[in-house]
RNA sequence: GUCCCUAUCGUCUAGCCCGGCCCAGGACACGGCCCUUUCAAGGCUGUAACACGGGUUCGAAUCCCGUUGGGGACGCCA
């Protein structure tokens, strides 16, 4: 059998990062095994979605680049793949369920049972309400508003075995007459999933642990429905750092908050697919290697708290490393980042030949636009301090002396540089210490930068003097 | 409260299935040292974990039972 798993976002917002990592595995999944990936969008709770949102989601999936072979946009054999495209569907197979008595339905108006749920919980704050079957042998068919509920087993249990945590068994007992459609017509996200999953043919459905609860009302919906139910694959949850559910209270949890902050696609994927899950101590991988490598044995059942400073170091170990980034793929995605500082169209191969020095210290994309800034400003933004302190009056003549030294300079490469610039330094009686930081900030603006010599090749001969020249001016009249 | 799941350094994890190579390894974070004109990076190094209690066994992080801790679900949300 082909295998064909499925991604089932509800676009509510923004694509939740721990939503990334079990498409993520699903899709690692599917295209280590020829598998088909269809994105279906949920939006079948019409105060939530929007339009927005779905579009949010897709641009962060694209990015990603966790492509679907099925969904929006491609489409596929089983459009429409938004629900709220597919009411009758749902509809159809609520009516068949309810004409063979395996669904009824419910004029209890959700004021009431809201009226009772506050009574329990007034009486006892930890009980559950559970819906009582008011209407579950109810003969009439008054002309009244109503809901469509599942009549659930009430003995025996509902038994499957997961990729992850093997043989789970809950007691139907467990279960009440849930609800499958809303008074508007909607059905719940149990009663879709299921008719979905089913009608697209997925074969494995890996989702959160969150849903561990929802499998065995799916499961009684297959075989009231008469089918088979797909496999599944339950991941553990990525909690936040206090071990709190992860979300927007406690932290940076939208992929578009990590893209805005700089991370790289697979800094963002790396970070994701050790948490759960690990090949050994390899920490770094590219995608290919995760295609290859990925699979459901090594994945684990713990659940994990999420660590931003962890996920930082990873993505920086993709900004640093030459042979998971090039320099030209740096160049691109850097750019966006320059463009946010004012600097809109920055000389191609001035840009290429900076960024050796300033991938291995600028941990995202923001602090690498941030070193780059000065390179591509002229004159050079100065830090204030750093004028005030290294621009005096007394290193005036200094400055003016190595632009001489540098002015008299056959070869522009670093280490004659450095070779002319320390004898001088001897031969003037100074150390490297008194002139090294001023000659720093004349060249760019700051007290931190990449080696001073690294940055005067890159910036060149003329470049150099002028901003030398420009300096000794400022330091006569600090 | 009911049901389900889970348990290795502060955090992510290796090892567990197929007991001995583990007085438990890697990474992040934190501390020290080295390198160094700055900031980083890099190298070396330190602190730090098998939740607890019982078994089984010559031997248990690894197998079994119990306890405790943690989490999730219980909605006309998904």
């Amino acid at each position: 059998m082909t295998l064909r798993m499925r991604f089932a976002p509800s676009p509510s917002g923004y694509l939740h990062i721990g939503n990334v990592r079990s498409t993520l595995f699903t899709w690692l999944w599917c295209k280590s095994h020829g598998g088909t990936f269809v994105l279906r969008v949920e939006d079948t709770d019409q105060e939530r979605s929007s339009i927005d949102s779905v579009r949010a989601v897709l641009d962060d999936l694209k990015w990603l680049g966790l492509h679907w072979d099925e969904g929006p946009e491609v489409e596929g054999p089983f459009a429409p793949y938004f629900q709220s495209e597919r009411k009758g569907i749902y509809r159809a197979h609520t009516e068949q369920l309810i004409s063979e008595g395996k669904a009824y339905r419910c004029y209890c108006t959700k004021e009431e049972l809201d009226a009772q749920r506050e009574t329990l919980k007034a009486a006892n704050p930890k009980a559950n309400f559970v819906y009582p079957g008011t209407c579950r042998d109810r003969k009439d068919q008054p002309d009244l508003p109503f809901v469509v509920r599942f009549r659930s087993p009430t003995t025996g249990t509902t038994d499957f075995t997961d990729k992850v945590f093997g043989h789970i068994s809950t007691p139907n007992s467990a279960q009440q007459d849930f609800v499958l459609m809303r008074t508007d017509g909607y059905p719940l996200y149990n009663l879709a999933a299921t008719i979905d999953d089913h009608l697209m043919e997925i074969t494995l459905v890996a989702r959160g642990r969150d849903h561990i609860g929802n499998t065995p009302q799916q499961i009684l919906l297959y075989r009231a429905f008469g089918w088979e139910p797909p496999e599944f694959a339950h991941l553990p949850m990525m909690l936040s750092a206090k071990g709190e559910k992860l979300s927007k209270r406690n932290g940076s949890v939208s992929v578009k908050e990590y893209r805005d902050k700089g991370f790289t696609p697979m800094g963002v994927l790396n970070y994701l697919v050790r948490f759960g899950w690990s090949s050994g101590d390899k920490e770094i991988f590219s995608r290919e290697e995760l295609i290859q490598l990925f699979s459901w044995d090594h994945v684990n059942k713990g659940d994990g708290k999420f660590d931003e400073k962890k996920f930082a170091d990873v993505a920086f170990e993709q900004l640093k490393q030459p042979t998971l980034t090039s320099i030209e793929q740096y160049s691109e995605w850097v750019k966006p980042f320059l463009a946010l500082r004012g600097i809109e169209n920055p000389d191609e191969a001035l840009l290429l030949k900076a960024i050796p020095g300033v991938r291995e210290r600028a941990r995202t994309l923001v602090d690498a636009a941030h070193d780059l800034d000065f390179y591509f400003r002229e004159p050079p933004e100065f830090d204030e301090k750093a004028r005030q302190k290294f621009l005096t009056p007394a290193v005036a003549p200094h400055l003016q002396a190595l632009r001489s030294v540098f002015e008299a300079a056959a070869v522009w490469q670093a280490e004659p540089l450095e070779a002319a610039f320390k004898a001088w330094v001897e031969g003037a009686g100074l150390t490297m210490k008194d002139v090294a930081q001023p000659a720093r900030v004349a060249l760019t603006g700051r007290s931190a930068s990449p080696p001073l010599f690294d940055v005067m090749t890159v910036l060149g001969k003329p470049q150099t003097l002028a901003r030398l020249a420009r300096a000794v001016e400022i330091a006569r009249s600090a």
